[in-house]
DNA sequence: CAGAATCCCCTCAGATACTG
DNA sequence: CAGTATCTGAGGGGATTCTG
């Protein structure tokens, strides 16, 4: 395969396990950051190491900024989406306004999944 | 995690490796179809194997139909985006613009990278 | 609190060979 | 032409333990 091929490019910022569910609760907390144990809170059922590992790859990848403040005790860390990770939020809001249109009928209210508010 | 996750039960269904490039491909054929050896050509390096798995998880998720002339030999099979599928390409265009805003300065044209076209 | 380090398991892509 | 069957290796996710 082509290894620079620009969809898959892209849909590698996105797709793993978790990396969508991380970006979403970034945008929905207040000016767009989470603490570490917040994320870790809302996702529910995520390990520490595969949160931290994504964290980093978006990190990496300029979608997230990491602000660390060393001089409180425990160090408080924050994440932030950047300009380019707000954009990407309307992308996954798209893919779940067409899930909601073709695939699901519909669950309760109460996380990522519900038909009322399109997050 | 969540099974029944909106955006990751989404995210299944295009994320894994070589889908959204075949999704393009039967988008670009004429009237959306696209024969499987015609596939296999355009997409290069593909085995024959993923190739069909792909494809057929793509028919059971309802992306795309398959329609088989066995009267004629060899057996003619061509494969053809649905409603569904043809609305997802909105959302793989929509990633291909994300990632030429923000990742990548480009490559020359030819393939599904061009930034000329936006397909 | 915010991670890093290890170990284990299991899925998935790729290669190869075979079939109607 | 249009696939199926089988084997293999690499990598990703989960659980657990340890640290500043």
């Amino acid at each position: 395969m082509q290894e620079g091929c620009t969809v898959n490019l892209t849909v590698k910022y996105i797709a793993r396990k978790w990396t969508m569910l991380i970006l979403l609760e970034l945008y929905k907390g207040e000016g767009h950051v989470r603490r570490f144990s917040e994320l870790k809170s809302c996702l529910g059922d995520i390990t520490q190491k595969v949160l931290s590992a994504r964290l980093r790859e978006l990190e990496k990848e300029g979608l997230i900024e990491n602000k660390v403040d060393k001089t409180s005790f425990p160090v408080r860390s924050e994440y932030i989406l950047t300009e380019s990770g707000l954009e990407i939020i309307n992308i996954i809001k798209d893919m779940k306004r067409w899930a909601l249109k073709w695939k699901i009928s519909n669950i309760e209210c109460g996380c990522q999944d519900c038909s009322q508010c399109v997050l």
